[in-house]
DNA sequence: ACATGTTATGTTATAGTGTAACACATGATT
DNA sequence: AATCATGTGTTACACTATAACATAACATGT
């Protein structure tokens, strides 16, 4: 169930990266929109030349492009760039202003668990507020492990 | 003053670096301690082919040689790789056991910040707890502007 | 209509980051 | 000596991302 696709959400997402594409007098292009449904298709981070692939069947299109997109549908914080996995996921939820975001990625299966944190939210805005730094956005990504791939090495290596 | 080197720790880290290797029947060896000075020279994080131009003078090392010694120096807790800048960097204190430690890194100056956050760490240690995740490192990269560079943006752009 | 400015895409080439694969050397263990 | 694990050399390659420049498409004011 972890292939499952989000197409229910697409037309949603359109309206939405729509509204906020206008709002900054620019538009949610065809081009912008194939990666975005490309990306809304699958529950794990791509890269780049991934969604190249996934589009190479209906449009050629060429990397400067697809990282065009990407960079465009990241400003208008629909999608956010893994720096550990230098891959590229949908946000789930429309993320709220100062709202402290968690994305938790495993290594083992490579699903993307998003988690709000209040109280993470809480300490680390104290903890920058004395070190006087201005974080960038409050997202922060966590490499681990999930419960059920830690399930599953537990199975392999009873102990 | 940020241009510093740090060349007083330089005989502590390694025998810190040695201490550890042999406790992993593995060896400090020239090729790694040389990567390991450079990196400690600097303040500021490293790309791989930095510390391949900064080493080419004394010795050749191909890029592999460079890898296989940062993989090193970060399976023994010396080095830390920021996702967000594709660099490296010297951890300045030996990381404690269950520390969490936020590595703030300017956008603007490139400067890292390492700061410990006992509060941080239990939000997030029950945060993950919650999301059934174990995490594969206590050390979290926070990406911003630093308080100099937020002051001299303030100045070229009062308001 | 025309000129002007801005947004968006096309095209080509190139830079930057990281590994695979295999051979070879070195040192410890038995 | 035979064996095994560690460490390095060498070559070639894969993957990720951007520079630079041209063109198109669209809005806006005159
Ligand atoms: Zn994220
Ligand atoms: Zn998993
Ligand atoms: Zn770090
Ligand atoms: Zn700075």
């Amino acid at each position: 169930m972890a292939q499952m696709t989000r197409s229910t959400d697409l037309d949603g997402l359109i309206a939405l990266g729509t509204a906020r594409a206008r709002s900054r007098r620019q538009s949610l292009t065809p081009l912008r929109t194939q990666v975005l449904a490309v990306l809304a298709a699958q529950s794990r981070p791509l890269g780049a030349y991934d969604i190249q692939r996934a589009l190479s069947a209906s449009k050629h299109m060429s990397p400067i492009s697809i990282y065009r997109s990407l960079e465009f549908l990241m400003e208008i914080g629909l999608v956010h760039r893994l720096a550990t996995q230098s891959a590229y996921v949908l946000l789930k939820r429309p993320p709220a202003e100062n709202e402290t975001l968690l994305c938790l990625v495993c290594r083992s299966c490579g699903e993307v668990d998003e988690v709000s944190s209040p109280a993470v939210g809480q300490t680390l805005g104290s903890t920058l507020a004395a070190a006087s730094f201005t974080p960038a956005s409050r997202l922060m990504e966590v490499e681990g492990d999930c419960s059920d791939c830690r399930r599953r090495m537990s199975l392999s290596h009873p102990g």
